[in-house]
RNA sequence: GGAGAGGUGGCUGAGUGGCUUAAAGCGACGGUUUGCUAAAUCGUUGUACGGGUAACACUGUACCGGGGGUUCGAAUCCCCCCCUCUCCGCCA
């Protein structure tokens, strides 16, 4: 959610962002019933006010313990009097009162429908944004790492795992149904391995780990701006008013909604290991193949909360992206870094980079990374903010982006570091989580 | 899951229908006093949305966990929900 006034203020750039975001949003209504929620809100506080001076008078003519009332008596006016002065001005507000009433009926369906257009107002895009429709518009920024030239046919991940013994595909779908998978013996050990070097590596870079909760109230996926919209992404638990996330990003970057926090608290830099949920609705029929697409998986995420300042969040979106190059550096992957374009990036991101990492068997790099930049859209719908040294209150600036996700990740890994017998190369990076693990598969010996 | 007790400003805590524009204290901020620290003393002290202004000032309304209701008038009475605590039961 963007701020009422600025999109007064900026017309035209929010008729642009709607627009190069393939945005549906209706902005003549929002403005309309504004300006119609402003007119009803006069008028009834006008009411109100006139309403309040004569319950206020009522209530020195009705209570005989009021200084008023007993001058009144003093000076010689009748217990009788003073109540029928009493009843006329309460048959006056009653009829105010009913006027209340009908404006208060119209305020409320007005105001729901300026929440829910308000709702789907799109974050303004930053300036260096590429605009685009569509993913294929999205810039490569840079690459780091070359993708490995084989010199024997290599395999995909989905062989090199169900020939090892460690990835197996057939019993996760019969558990789950379809996008659902075993990792067994090293294949989890390397599952975990990667989760573990990206938690040591994002806690070496000063981010506080934390455990969260997974099941939320759906006012976190509002707040966070997954709904509305995303209902369909998500497991919701309709009886219980709550969704399973799908990034852990929900549960870090709502921890602090509804609060005021200290500036000195600022940047706040937090991570979570969770498990993600995604139900893929719409996606059917793509990435169907082994465990590119499927609908649990582990992540390392990372978050940032930082003041209303547009250089600090650019300055903090620099700083998640390294995190993240560094795990991949770490594990010797190749990658590239692409600027996310208006019509890929979603309403409420001001800047967003994706990292895709080389993997072999799509020729091609794969999304394995996404770093956002929000501005104060999520803190505003979060009520997420704090008081600066200027004593006022500000929304805070939020931030996110993937560590690591597994076991997506292990796509590359297996794929990249196979060998022509089958056998997978644990790469240096991971060993010590493996204790000492080299190799899964042939011997070492 | 059962029974009970609660939810009031940044914090503690009064307030059971109208002299409450939510007492008092603490904290914070500002002034005075002071060799420094401490203490004393005086004052200020929330949020949101409107109106107003160049910006202030000023001003209206709402807000005592959330939502409804009763009433001329609700922190206070009624209903529903959420949350916290205590005891019991169940349980990794």
């Amino acid at each position: 959610m963007i701020d009422i006034k600025f999109i007064r203020d900026n017309l035209d750039a929010v008729r642009a962002a709607i627009h190069n975001k393939n945005s549906t949003c209706d902005l003549d209504r929002l403005i309309a019933v504004d300006d119609r929620r402003r007119k009803i809100q006069q008028e009834a506080d006008a009411l109100r006010a006139k309403s309040n001076e004569l319950s206020a008078q009522v209530g020195l003519f009705k209570n005989p313990k009021s200084k008023w009332y007993q001058e009144a008596v003093a000076k010689g006016t009748s217990p009788d009097q003073i109540r029928a002065e009493g009843d006329k001005l309460q048959a006056e507000s009653a009829s105010i009162k009913q006027r209340i009433k009908e404006l208060e009926d119209e305020e409320k369906v007005v105001a729901g429908e300026f929440q829910n257009l308000m709702l789907t107002v799109p974050q303004v895009p930053s300036a260096r944004t590429p605009i685009g429709r569509s993913a294929e518009d999205n810039v490569e920024v840079r690459r780091w790492g070359e993708p490995r030239k084989f010199d024997f046919k290599p395999k995909d991940h989905v062989e090199l795992g169900t020939a090892l013994g460690i990835l197996d595909i057939e019993r996760g779908v019969k558990l789950a149904g379809t996008r659902n998978y075993l990792l067994r013996g090293a294949g989890s050990l390397l599952h975990h391995a990667v989760l573990r070097l990206a938690m040591d590596v994002i806690i070496e870079r000063g981010f506080e780990p934390i455990t969260v909760p997974i099941l939320v109230r759906d006012e976190m996926m509002y707040g966070t701006g997954y709904y509305p919209g995303g209902e369909e992404q998500a497991y919701r638990c309709e009886r219980d008013a709550k969704s399973l996330v799908g990034t852990a990003e929900v549960s870090l970057t709502a921890m602090y909604g509804d609060e005021i926090l200290d500036e000195a608290m600022l940047p706040v830099k937090v991570a979570a290991v969770s498990t993600c949920f995604r139900r893929e609705a719409g996606a059917a029929g793509k990435d169907t193949y082994g465990i590119y697409r499927i609908h649990f998986f582990d992540k390392v995420e990372q978050v940032v909360l930082c003041r209303a300042d547009e250089a600090e969040g650019e300055k903090f979106h620099h700083e998640i992206i390294a995190n993240a190059e560094i795990v991949l550096q770490k594990l010797e992957l190749p990658y590239r870094i692409l600027s996310v374009c208006t019509g890929d990036m979603g309403q409420g991101k001001v800047e967003m980079y994706d990292i895709e990492t080389w993997m072999p068997s799509r020729n091609s790099y794969g999304e394995t990374h996404s770093a956002s930049r929000f501005g104060e859209f999520q803190a505003r719908r979060l009520n997420l903010r704090y008081k600066g040294a200027d004593k006022k209150t500000h929304f805070c600036h939020t931030l996110n982006n993937t560590v690591i996700a597994s076991p997506r990740i292990l796509i590359p890994i297996l794929e990249q570091y196979q060998n022509p017998d089958g056998s997978v190369t644990v790469p240096n990076a991971l060993r010590t989580y493996m204790n000492g693990l080299e190799q899964i598969g042939a011997r070492t010996a």
